[in-house]
DNA sequence: ATTGGCGATGTCGATCTTGATCATCAGCGA
DNA sequence: TCGCTGATGATCAAGATCGACATCGCCAAT
């Protein structure tokens, strides 16, 4: 599923041409982005809870030269699902 | 950030009433729960993407016991940040 | 204001992450 | 609608983090 689907489906739901419902979508993303950007936890019950969270681990691995790789940031996005997102079963 | 901010900044630069937004954001979590259920993944570029995963670790802890507990699910959702959610520095 | 989802705790193993590169597909212009 | 741009995916490796259970309190949602 990509954002064109995200659009017909709130358009199923809210009259509307396709542009506007992907500018909707759009601006979701871009709120939701803001948001996080500015260190925001986002909580919304039901769905699951973005939360920006520091990260302390600081060494990865370089395949071509295998060497270990400092890893310079510290920051990440976490994303938890919530009660309804858990209830997904072995499909 | 909760849902009512969200459905804010919906109405800000889509003239509607604050129903209107909220149920618009509630409809568009509702369908991106729904596709995860469903196991399809979400790739939005640039904000991120949401993917059912298989977990295969199959072990938990108890508090109070402190033995280890079987875990029967095996699905979780996992998210990962798109570029625009990297750039996210130690704010 | 009420309901109830969600957070944190604690342990221990599996999962995930970063980094670079090529191929493929999402996003969007014409 | 067709095609271009460029972001995303997978991989190797080591180390750090997540996860789940169970319970009380807090805050989101109505």
């Amino acid at each position: 599923m990509i954002k064109i689907d995200i659009a017909n489906s709130l358009m199923k739901v809210h009259p509307c041409s396709r542009a506007t419902a992907l500018q909707v979508v759009d601006l979701l993303t871009e709120r939701l982005k803001d948001a996080l950007l500015n260190g925001h936890r986002i909580e919304i019950r039901g769905f699951g809870v973005f939360e920006p969270r520091p990260r302390k681990r600081g060494m990865g691995r370089n395949i071509k030269t295998g060497a270990s790789v400092q890893i310079p940031k510290g920051k990440s996005i976490r994303f938890k699902p919530g009660k309804d997102l858990r209830e997904i079963e072995v499909a």
